[in-house]
DNA sequence: CGGCTTTGACCGGCGC
DNA sequence: GCGCCGGTCAAAGCCG
């Protein structure tokens, strides 16, 4: 019991089971639908009241500066300008291992988050290195400000807040790593930058929505979704996918993240916090410009990634670890 | 016509 | 063994 609570963030845990993940800002916990609550103090982390959050796949926010972006057990933290380029190449959100030319700080913390992704190959016959084409889901932070304060990646929350417990449950089948995450929209489908192809939907017991079934288009890739709407509030959509893509996102990354806010856009409110607060405006750093795009018939505004400074009021802070950009 | 959704049938695991 | 349930299949239909 309290040893789920108290896991260190820096120990790698198995988990091979389907969850779903919640937050409440106001008791600054998180929760896992198979777990206890966790308190984010419990992992040096301190909420503050307003922030924002929400969570999805997020195509675009694929380039990371190795250099300005501490990898803090398994998390990743954009404090503002905090993307670039490095060996021409863009790195996908999903790949958090830092290439070692580019490693600046904590030699340990290089492989934590590592164990989850596919293996990089090394590129012997002189071509460049294959990037992982991994897209994983996140969980994105904001401050008041709209500026993004934090990213976590889910599948390594998952590692972080799960302890298994003595003798291993037994599986009907090898499972593909598994993830589910809640996220407020009348939206079912979210664009997350692939194309799927539905293949059945079931009513689903003691609940009045059905759960659909979705498996990637692509031919040689096996990563499969459900999407149902939660029973206990039909405002939260559950999005659980299961293994990883062995490609890139298809067509143009732009559209899909701008198809992907059209589900999440909305306001970020002044009062208090709420449990899914997910009425928040752009990403923090992503600074709206006005590249009139069509997505599904609607004209949209195309937001851009535009490096930010952060303010001194950040609201969600590690205590001992703010990155100097951040002081 | 190709790509996608819909939907009833089917299958396998699990509990009783 | 039986029934329930979740997951998948595949034929039919829809749509651009």
């Amino acid at each position: 019991m309290e040893d789920e609570k108290k896991a260190d963030p820096g120990t790698q845990f198995s988990d091979d089971s389907s969850w779903t993940l919640g937050c409440d800002a106001g008791n600054n916990q998180f929760f896992r639908s198979d777990r206890e609550s966790c308190i984010l103090s419990d992992f040096g982390w301190n909420l503050q009241p307003d922030f924002g959050w929400k969570t999805g796949c997020f195509p675009e926010l694929d380039q990371i500066d190795f250099d300005k972006v501490p990898d803090l057990a398994g998390c990743f933290q954009l404090p503002g300008n905090c993307y670039s380029q490095y060996s021409n190449q863009t790195v996908p959100m999903g790949s958090v291992d830092k290439p070692n030319h580019l490693s600046t700080s904590n030699p340990s913390d290089s492989s934590r988050s590592r164990d989850n992704l596919p293996e990089k190959s090394t590129g012997s016959d002189g071509k460049p290195p294959e990037i992982p084409p991994f897209v994983v889901p996140l969980c994105l932070f904001f401050n008041a400000s709209h500026q993004l304060l934090l990213v976590f990646n889910l599948h390594d929350m998952g590692n972080m807040f799960c302890r298994s417990k003595g003798g291993k449950k037994k599986q009907k089948r090898p499972q593909q790593q598994r993830v589910a995450f809640m996220t407020k929209s009348e939206i079912d489908h979210l664009e997350d930058g692939y194309r799927w192809r539905k293949y059945g939907q079931k009513a689903v017991k003691n609940s009045p929505f059905p759960r659909s079934y979705y498996r990637c288009t692509n031919s040689k890739c096996t990563v499969k979704k459900r999407v149902e709407r939660s029973s206990q509030d039909p405002t939260i959509v559950i999005t659980t996918y299961e293994g990883q893509h062995c490609h890139y996102t298809v067509g143009f990354p732009r559209v899909a993240f701008l198809a992907h806010e059209t589900a999440f856009a909305a306001r970020l409110p002044a009062s208090a916090p709420q449990l899914y607060s997910q009425e928040l405006q752009f990403p923090l750093g992503i600074r709206q410009s006005h590249h009139a795009s069509h997505v599904s018939g609607q004209s949209q505004v195309l937001p851009e990634l535009t490096p930010q400074l952060p303010n001194h009021e950040g609201l969600l802070v590690k205590s001992s670890q703010l990155p100097e950009c951040m002081h």
